[in-house]
DNA sequence: TATTGTTATACTCTATAACTATA
DNA sequence: TATAGTTATAGAGTATAACAATA
């Protein structure tokens, strides 16, 4: 008797169906922001910030599940872009405050709107129920597995 | 009356929600090949090989949905770490053939373990009925929108 | 000493475009 | 000319680690 051995293939996992449809929409929201100069990761830090009114980069480090450089590092581009600003902390020698920018301020729900508009296109095909249970069984997952980070990209 | 400028928030999105536990399955995952030396991209590429026996970089790519400078840049990384070859196709002067190492064969089992155990732990605090559902739902989109590349990382 | 933030470095992933060899 | 593949270049995303300033 010979001994079969099966090597699942790449669409055998619910993951790879997951990825594929994630990828999808991000690539299309991407496109979408594209339009506007920005990106998905650079979205995530103005819409984090646009809650905030002003935050150190530490904190929005800790929110997004960051390290501190990627920080500066995104902060450098949108500083560049003229979508926010960084000043000193009045209160704390060492730290630095982040904030929109008035530019920003205007941009922001404009994103929303594309935000919005894109999940629209991907979902608007399954019924009302079944958005429902796509998102219960998401966050099913996300209790199960104790999962917490922010998806920046 | 004052307008009220409502933003949607980040988690507002299905999309985040899938990105959500899309990156943690995906990174999961990761960790996992970490152990084996081996990235997700290389995973597909290797999975890709296992099943064609002997192909092309051009194919590959259409396959994957790639451009040939990337499989070029992968398949690189692949033969340095001895798991896959790479020669010249007799029947075509231009054209060149890739195939797994007999080290990759004995190895892609063990990767294609991983990936059961991985998609395993995340899907697994499913019932067999929510798990059909999950896939019947990415399934939907997929057909809906006409997603078709296959997601490398 | 511990913390905040920046800078330096590195690596993966991917694209576009220029180029070489062959068809 | 068209195709196959490589190489060069670039940029996003992210991490680790060293460092300076301040607490």
């Amino acid at each position: 008797m010979s001994e079969i051995q099966t090597v699942s293939a790449l669409d055998a996992h619910l993951g790879y169906w997951l990825r594929m449809v994630s990828n999808a929409v991000s690539q299309s929201f991407a496109r979408a922001l594209d339009g506007e100069g920005v990106t998905v990761a650079e979205w995530v830090l103005l819409r984090t910030l646009h809650d905030a009114a002003e935050t150190s980069p530490s904190r929005v480090a800790a929110t997004l599940g960051m390290t501190k450089g990627a920080i500066t590092k995104l902060a450098d581009r949108l500083i560049d872009k003229g979508l926010i600003r960084r000043k000193a902390d009045p209160a704390d020698g060492r730290a630095q405050l982040l904030a929109l920018t008035p530019r920003a301020r205007k941009l922001v729900p404009k994103l929303a709107a594309l935000a919005d508009a894109n999940d629209g296109t991907f979902f608007s095909g399954l019924k009302p129920a079944e958005r429902a249970e796509l998102e219960r069984l998401l966050m099913k997952i996300i209790a199960d597995r104790g999962i917490t980070e922010i998806p920046a990209s």
